[in-house]
DNA sequence: ATAGGGTTAG
């Protein structure tokens, strides 16, 4: 799979538009070309003093009220592109003079009137402000005297359509108007409500303040706008205000100041208006009370938010969304679910926001076929796929890894916005569908949308999970270009692209120029230093996290250990198991298999699985990682009879079905001796994946029935199967367990030729084991001289077991010397050097060897837990198929000639 | 009055 970007579009431009932070309101300056804004909106005091006059700014016409000492705008008047500032001008202005038959015309005026009147309230109604609009001007060019209310029937139209610049337009009229409806509250009212509906801030509060008649509508429109904008202190400070001078906060106040207290959490004041509520009456009104479930279940005082849903004898599907959303958000998705089936027996007909939130909670606790049943009863009740909905449907077909069926509704959306985007591209990443993800966000810019923090986010993520430095680093730019890094999840998964890319050094630069570092991002940091096994510098930035107030969770903990397990520090890591518990943070799933996981690797089995019984009395439920650990141990150990026992727990705990731990158990069976058993167990496995096989043919390679294994390399192959590099690893020792010279050959050819497979040092290694050992010690030489780099000093090592058949001193001498000038990494090459020595006599030697590795601490092979270094070497095998260390312990078994002990 | 997206540990 390739990322690379050279032949396709630029995911990233390389020249990116300046990237405008969002504005509530454009800014204003007569003589700028932009459209005008209202910060400089200053309503004089009296306005029937001032005149007004209108001025064209480009494409804008903007009232001017001159006032005897200053003049400013008091509001702007959009013009088409083309529109000539003439006759707008006479438009707006109709002449004064009356036409000569107006007084007989006058009684069909006045009908006429009347129906205007009726007819532009209706069109205001029905959303068409527009032909509301042409309706009143047509009024105006006629000269009818237009009464007030008709200016509040139009401003409420703009509020319906939310459409800004119309009620701009009106408001210079009843500017224009001057003195016939100057200081008319009724017009005062509808100017704050609009504006404030249409969240243009400074205008509304501004004209509010100024106004002289506040009242409980006007009141009610200042806090919702606040609320709205995400201004919840000044929301609830208005209601204050508002008591504070003597309104009374109605019905429709209320769930606006309760919808702040939600969003602030502060449920204090949430009890306190629902007292409130109470004591007015409003206990009954259906708006009131969803407000109070609403706000219990965003400061997730979930009791209290079901008893008010319980106490509402009369609720809407509002009540029962506002529960359910409470549910979610407080992770209790299982509750969201039972309730979405009450709301279904009582016939209350879902909304999208009912479909919506039980999907999330479908999604949060990964329940397929709940979901499904969400997804279906929208499409029954006839639901429109909004973006919103059709994103909740894909958010849940992708959490459950549904990724056909969230690219279907995908596909079926006629609306999408970022979110959809991100979401089916997010999708993709966790599936590890990289290319198809990198070709949604190809899509996504070609629809013109832009990439935002999460887009990158999941970008980073991707690249990451593919090692992808080059599309890391362009994604880097592209958020510093962005301003994108300065979010903390973004900054997060860039910190760890560059730890997964082995840029640790990176990693820790971004890290350091973050400034309000969270809990995550500090996790992501430990992460890394604990992969790479830097236990030193873990556990500094441990300590710099609690210096800096930030208190570690269970994952920071987690990494401690598992940076000093990485590092060979068994008893500070246990250590810290212990600190951690004493500080109350109770070990997860993830802390105790990375303490059994760790145990075993170090060659710790008998604590492994020590540990594993504990965990189990802690009443934590193993997994197949877990299982896969305590396994490798039991093989470590050569214990059959517990191995046996864990094969027992799999079946009685159905944990079976993951591959690796299928592939655990047959490599338990075989390498503790009981290959039948590992056989039997193999052929009950009905979709075998290429791990499986490997495992197997490993099995028989170490007792010696390389017939078997080929054979099960050939089935593998006539299944269509493809061998991978582990597997001609395996094969490759079979032959040369059993000396099979041309097998091998043949073998090593298959892999080149056949598979495309780049063969290691490991594969080489294998090759030249068997020749040297079938003595063929000049062909070895000669492969070694082909070999694309220098041997290691496992060839070295090969060579070396070679010199046991030959007894030849001088070739012990010389390969011996140059095993040494490597410095042997591992028992494996020491051993095959003792045993060399042992070959030809040199017993001092052989003592001399086994002290070095006493010194160096490897009297184990990597994964094998005991040795015998003589003539005889009995080894224990560990480690499973997908052990790190895998070619390196099956190429010293080889090198060792090594007995399975059977137990 | 209610609804959708991203980051960290084995």
């Amino acid at each position: 799979m390739s990322c690379s970007l050279r032949h396709e579009t630029p995911l990233f431009p390389s020249r990116p538009a300046k990237f405008p932070k969002p504005r509530p309101e454009p800014p204003i300056s007569l003589n700028s070309t932009t459209e005008p804004s209202f910060s400089s909106i200053n309503p004089p005091h009296n306005p029937c003093q001032c005149q007004t006059s209108l001025f064209q700014c480009e494409r804008w016409l903007v009232a001017i009220s001159s006032s005897s000492s200053n003049s400013s705008c008091m509001a702007s008047l959009p013009l088409p592109p083309n529109a000539n500032l003439q006759t707008q001008l006479s438009f707006s202005k109709p002449t004064q003079t009356l036409s000569p038959n107006f007084h007989e015309n006058h009684k069909s005026f006045q009908l006429s009137y009347k129906s205007h009147c009726h007819q532009i309230s209706s069109l205001c109604k029905q959303g068409q402000i527009q032909e509301a609009v042409d309706l009143f001007t047509k009024m105006e060019l006629e000269n009818l005297q237009v009464q007030p209310e008709i200016y509040g029937e139009l401003l409420q139209g703009c509020v319906y359509a939310r459409d800004l610049s119309t009620g701009q337009q009106i408001h210079a009229r009843i500017i224009k108007n001057g003195e016939f409806l100057a200081g008319n509250e009724y017009i005062e009212t509808k100017l704050v409500i609009f504006y404030s509906k249409c969240d243009a801030y400074s205008v509304a509060s501004r004209m509010f303040r100024m106004v002289s008649s506040k009242n409980v509508f006007s009141w009610a429109a200042i806090i919702g706008m606040n609320c709205r904008m995400g201004f919840c202190e000044e929301a609830l400070l208005g209601l204050l205000e508002m008591l504070d001078s003597g309104y009374v906060p109605d019905n429709f106040v209320v769930p606006n100041a309760l919808k702040a207290c939600g969003a602030l959490q502060w449920i204090g004041v949430g009890k306190g208006i629902h007292g409130y509520a109470i004591k007015m009456g409003y206990g009954t009104c259906v708006f009131v009370s969803s407000s109070l479930v609403d706000m219990y279940g965003k400061c997730g005082a979930m009791e209290d938010a079901r008893m008010v849903f319980d106490g509402i004898p009369e609720k809407n599907v509002v009540t029962w969304n506002s529960l359910m959303v409470g549910y979610v958000l407080n992770g209790e998705n299982e509750e969201a679910i039972k309730l979405f089936y009450n709301l279904r027996m009582d016939s209350v007909k879902p909304t999208q926001v009912t479909i919506s939130s039980y999907l999330s909670a479908s999604a949060n606790i990964g329940a397929p076929d709940e979901g499904k049943q969400g997804h279906s009863i929208a499409v029954v009740e006839g639901l429109v796929l909004t973006a919103i909905l059709g994103s909740s449907i894909i958010n849940f077909y992708s959490k459950v890894g549904l990724i056909e069926d969230a690219e279907l509704v995908f596909s079926q959306m006629a609306e999408k916005d970022a979110v959809t985007w991100n979401l089916i591209i997010s999708g993709y990443v966790q599936v590890g569908k990289i290319d198809k993800a990198l070709g949604m966000c190809r899509r996504m810019r070609s629809e013109k949308l832009r990439f935002d923090s999460v887009t990158l986010a999941s970008l980073m993520s991707a690249s990451a999970d593919t090692s992808n430095l080059k599309l890391g680093k362009e994604g880097h730019c592209y958020c510093i270009r962005n301003n994108l890094d300065s979010d903390v999840v973004v900054a997060s998964s860039i910190v760890d692209m560059y730890a997964k890319c082995k840029r640790i050094d990176c990693a820790r630069g971004v890290f350091d120029s973050v400034t309000k570092a969270d809990l995550v991002l500090w996790n992501t940091m430990l992460a890394a230093y604990a992969e790479l096994g830097q236990s030193g510098e873990t556990l500094k930035l441990f300590y710099k996290m609690q210096l800096e107030s930030v208190p570690p969770s269970v994952i920071s903990w987690n990494s401690i250990i598992l940076g000093f397990l990485k590092n060979g520090q068994i008893d500070e890591a246990k250590d810290m198991f212990l600190q951690m518990q004493s500080l109350g943070i109770q070990p997860n799933l993830v802390t105790w298999t990375t303490l059994i996981s760790g145990l075993a690797e170090n060659g710790f089995g008998f604590e492994a699985i020590f540990a594993f019984q504990k965990m189990q009395e802690a009443g934590i439920r193993p997994n197949s990682l877990t299982i896969v650990s305590v396994l490798s141990s039991c093989i470590d150990m050569a214990m059959l009879q517990y191995g046996k026992a864990i094969h027992g727990y799999v079946t009685r705990h159905v944990l079976c079905g993951s591959v690796p731990l299928a592939t655990s158990l047959v490599d338990m069976y075989a390498k503790c001796g009981n290959i039948d058993k590992a056989k039997r167990l193999f052929d009950m496995i009905e979709e075998k994946a290429v791990p499986i096989y490997n495992a197997m043919i490993s099995g028989y390679a170490l007792h010696g029935q390389a017939v078997e294994a080929l054979a099960l390399y050939k089935r593998l192959e006539e299944e269509g199967k493809k061998p991978d590099s582990i597997t001609f690893t395996n094969a490759l020792y079979a032959c040369s367990h059993s000396g099979l010279v041309n097998e091998g050959l043949e073998l090593f050819a298959d892999m080149v030729s056949k598979h495309h497979l780049k063969p290691s040092m490991v594969h080489y290694g294998c090759m030249v084991n068997l020749l040297s050992r079938c003595g063929n010690l000049d062909e070895a030489f000669r492969l070694i001289n082909s070999m694309p780099f220098e041997p290691d000093a496992h060839i070295f090592g090969s060579l070396l077991a070679a010199c046991r058949e030959h007894n030849n001193t001088d070739l012990t001498k010389y390969l011996s010397e140059k095993l040494l000038e490597l410095e042997p990494d591992n028992s494996g090459n020491y051993v095959a050097l003792s045993n060399a020595y042992a070959a030809v006599g040199q017993w001092d030697e052989v003592e001399n060897v086994r002290h070095l590795m006493k010194t160096k601490g490897l009297m184990k092979v990597p994964g094998c837990s005991w040795i015998q270094i003589g003539e005889e070497s009995h080894v224990f095998l560990a480690g499973d198929q997908s052990h790190p260390k895998i070619e390196e312990i099956n190429l010293t078994l080889a090198l060792l000639g090594s007995q399975i002990l059977c137990t």
